[in-house]
DNA sequence: TTATTTTTGGACTAATCAGTCCATAATTAG
DNA sequence: CTAATTATGGACTGATTAGTCCAAAAATAA
């Protein structure tokens, strides 16, 4: 991990001295709580859910991630660096496909249908919350920058404005998705662009 | 109003009779209503919120729309009902340009940037409330529709993918917007779908 | 051992939640 | 007019909310 990361990701800051050690790893209480929220969204997940789920009490809650929304924070950007990776590593596996295999990555996320979880920050909270918007903005550059890179390595600034379509493609497909929509027609839905739409 | 709407749009009950006259309008409740859930989404909307929008006390609200629940399912219907109105009628003063008018309609929604409410509602509580997804079907069903006949009047049903495309994009675009994306970026990304998507 | 430090479980708090209830107001029917 | 009927304001309820607090537990350091 880069320096630059260590301050965001925040591990845990807890080191080997006196007093009663842990009984709980920080990293999977974080992750459990993503999923949590990715689930319900913010509002909908209250403490009870979360303590229960991340297996602490509400004690050890507040001393490790101070309130709710603090929590809520790191698990979206733990949800946005662990799929960003992701991503590029389906980029990076599917050679000259790699367009096709960000767009199947993306429409078809794993999980049920909770869809992706930063759209659902951006669609709940974004326009009251600048900090997620901020979180969301960097989440859609990222993924624009690999889509434009897929589309054309040696020229991705020149692709920035159709890899922003085709994840703006992707996106939409997520609530067609999450509306119970036949994956069947999602997929002639992402076929019919991709047939027409060049790299 | 046809008379199968009727039953949906389920407007005032309340006949001229003995009794208190009501001192409110409902279809202007209901409106007001819809704004709130538009702006602040379901769980963040609060009873406080809703009858102090409305203009209601707390009896007048129940004894008119029956739970918070009910009051938020007549009031998306109310949205997704005027929102494929004005939608219509865009396209057909558009004539020819009616695609790229219909996008345009789509990406820029009006009131401030709160999206669409059926993509925040979808979005929300889709995947745990069978309702929602229905009304949500629905909806996009008919925006498909109209893209659809947009595209090729003569063959609207061969149309319906690219239609299904075109939707998604615009549906994706309005998260970039909510992520407080530059418009100018966003325009640039709806140009350059639009440029290589032929009708 | 003893002092110190930190975590833990669970009780507690004050605010807010959706929804109920009732006395009073305002109307029509006769 | 009186009786019947419906609407209204606002107090009320029990549940749930996010967050606090503290005594007890469990570790290190000397």
């Amino acid at each position: 991990m880069s320096q630059a990361d260590s301050h965001i990701a925040s591990a845990d800051k807890r080191q080997a001295g006196p007093g009663r050690p842990r009984s709980f790893d920080e990293a999977a209480a974080l992750d459990a709580a993503m999923r949590v929220f990715w689930e319900k969204g913010f509002e909908a997940t209250s403490l009870d859910d979360l303590t229960k789920a991340m297996g602490l009490s509400r004690s050890s809650f507040y001393a490790a991630f101070g309130c709710k929304q603090t929590l809520f924070l790191r698990a979206v950007e733990h949800y946005s660096r662990k799929g960003i990776q992701t991503l590029k590593e389906v980029a990076d596996e599917a050679g000259d496909e790699a367009v096709d295999a960000i767009l199947q990555a993306l429409a078809n996320p794993e999980g049920g249908n909770r869809g992706c979880l930063l759209i659902n920050c951006i669609t709940e909270l974004a326009p009251h919350d600048e900090k997620v918007a901020e979180l969301g903005r960097r989440h859609i550059d990222h993924i624009e920058e690999i889509f434009a890179k897929a589309i054309d390595p040696a020229h991705p600034d020149t692709a920035r404005d159709k890899a922003s379509a085709y994840y703006s493609l992707a996106i939409g497909t997520l609530a067609l998705r999450k509306a119970g929509i036949a994956p069947e027609r999602i997929a002639r839905t992402l076929q019919q662009a991709r047939s027409v739409l060049p790299d």
